[in-house]
DNA sequence: TGACAATATTCCAAAAATGGAATATTATAA
DNA sequence: TTATAATATTCCATTTTTGGAATATTGTCA
């Protein structure tokens, strides 16, 4: 049970420790995007972006809806903000010391 | 710049990203914890522990202070309790879903 | 000093993550 | 139906992580 847990924790840390898919939910805090919007406005390969959502998707961090052609994402996640805050904290900390 | 950023916040999460690390870090959520309190009360061996207290140190998430043979470890991070409350909110989520 | 307890380190093989390149799928419109 | 745009998938070599086992280091006390 209670591993079990931990190890279901650990997975979503695990879809965030990665600076790409930390920059695409970065990017997702300022609404849905479709995927072309972000291959744009970020500077990887199509297929690494389409794979960093996926992984994203699968920690249930992000959600998706599809449009035609397009495929929106979006965060799936309402206290992203307190998370990132918390993040920043920890940076700040370290600089200092 | 801005990637770099994203490097060390990657680093946090990986950091966070491991089932025995969560554990050991929910452990010292009850206070300072020498190696051997955390060896007997988790069900690691204790290389395996020192191990991961030594990632999550690197990471910044904990800080050590010796006294004589013993090594006492604690949390460094304040806003430790948002951040897994933010978690839970996702596991929660996601077992309704 | 020597023995011992607490902690850290090294070594290693297996497993997993990474990201580039090529290709496949899907939906639409002409 | 065919061409095309948007997105996803597969393949693969390289790097990183994982955790077990053995061993080393460090501090204390007799």
């Amino acid at each position: 049970m209670k591993s079990n847990l931990y190890e279901k924790k650990a997975k979503i840390f695990k879809a965030l420790s990665n600076p790409v898919r930390l920059e695409i939910m970065d990017f997702l805090a300022n609404g849905e995007k479709c995927v072309c919007e972000i291959v744009e406005n970020l500077d990887y390969e199509q297929p690494h972006i389409s794979k960093s959502l996926i992984k994203l998707k699968e920690a249930g961090l992000i959600k998706d809806r599809k449009e035609g052609l397009n495929v929106y994402y979006s965060l799936k996640i309402c206290c992203m903000g307190e998370f990132f805050n918390c993040l920043n904290k920890i940076l700040e900390s370290e600089s200092k010391s």
